[in-house]
DNA sequence: TTTCTTTCTAACAATCGTTGCAGTTTGAGG
DNA sequence: CCTCAAACTGCAACGATTGTTAGAAAGAAA
């Protein structure tokens, strides 16, 4: 089990990345990135609209859409569906896995390599394997007080 | 790693189940809880409802639903959600991982421990974990030669 | 700077999976 | 058989996400 870093891409990054792309750089999208590189919290569409909302109040839920949409394909940010009702979007590359509270949704970062975890060729049933996720369910500490306090 | 094998409840034992809950017998629950039985491919709400409507046209997606929700909540069944769409039922209790097909939505299991995913106290930031889930992403056999195909 | 081409945005409608609701039906105990 | 709480159906509503498109804005070229 080896400790790594995380590695958040920087807006100047993203606005080169998407220049030699050939897409321009707008004000909406050069926004988008700066919320996403401030927020570790693996934000929702919705809550990446919100912030950046508060700086650019015409900006449209979709435009967010369409780029975070853009971002995931260029593999510039990660995706996660977890089943909290809305897609988590991911701006640290660095492969890692998450711990999840079932009870409010909130993800937090694990970094960690657990080499142990490689399917032997015979499990794989012909399948290529891109890649591997853990994730780790239950209650974070804020979720479990309010609990204890419920059944007091 | 050890290898273990799956554990899926009859109808008998389902039915059994319900009764002990004081719930309903009804033909529409049987017939669910045997299409459940025999699915070993994580059938999505929809797909049950597909199967459960040859042998009783009448039946609502409504109920088909409100059923997998009992079983589920019950915890006679398991849900994955795994970003393809819709929510995936799992009649296997046996706590086992998946192997996902990220292109055509197809799930398998596989069974296997792996001892080492564990997370240190340190790491853990006072979350009770309550499950961890293993999910290997990829390509199955099928699409990987449709690829394979398209790209000659 | 002005023009021209291309891409993007905002607004709105539509879709998908799922759940809420209301009225009707039915399983199961008496 | 009755009774009636519980379950079923059909449909409306909902939250998340995507499709469409006309007009706006960015960037390249002149
Ligand atoms: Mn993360
Ligand atoms: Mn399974
Ligand atoms: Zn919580
Ligand atoms: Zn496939």
């Amino acid at each position: 089990m080896t400790v790594r870093l995380p590695a958040v891409k920087s807006p100047a990054e993203l606005t080169e990345l998407f220049r030699q792309e050939g897409l321009k750089i707008t004000p909406q999208r050069v926004s988008i990135f700066r919320v996403l590189h401030d927020n570790l919290d693996h934000p929702t569409a919705e809550s990446v609209y919100d912030t950046v909302r508060q700086e650019m109040p015409s900006i449209s839920l979709r435009t967010v859409y369409q780029t975070l949409n853009d971002l995931a394909s260029m593999g510039e940010i990660g995706q996660l569906d977890l089943g909290t009702g809305s897609a988590r979007f991911d701006p640290n590359l660095d492969s890692h896995h998450h711990l999840v509270c079932d009870t409010c949704g909130k993800v937090i970062d694990i970094y960690a390599d657990f080499d142990d975890v490689r399917l032997p060729r015979r499990q794989l049933q012909g399948f290529r394997v891109a890649a591997t996720e853990i994730v780790f369910r239950g209650q974070c500490p804020d979720c479990s007080a309010r609990a204890d306090r419920a059944t007091r």
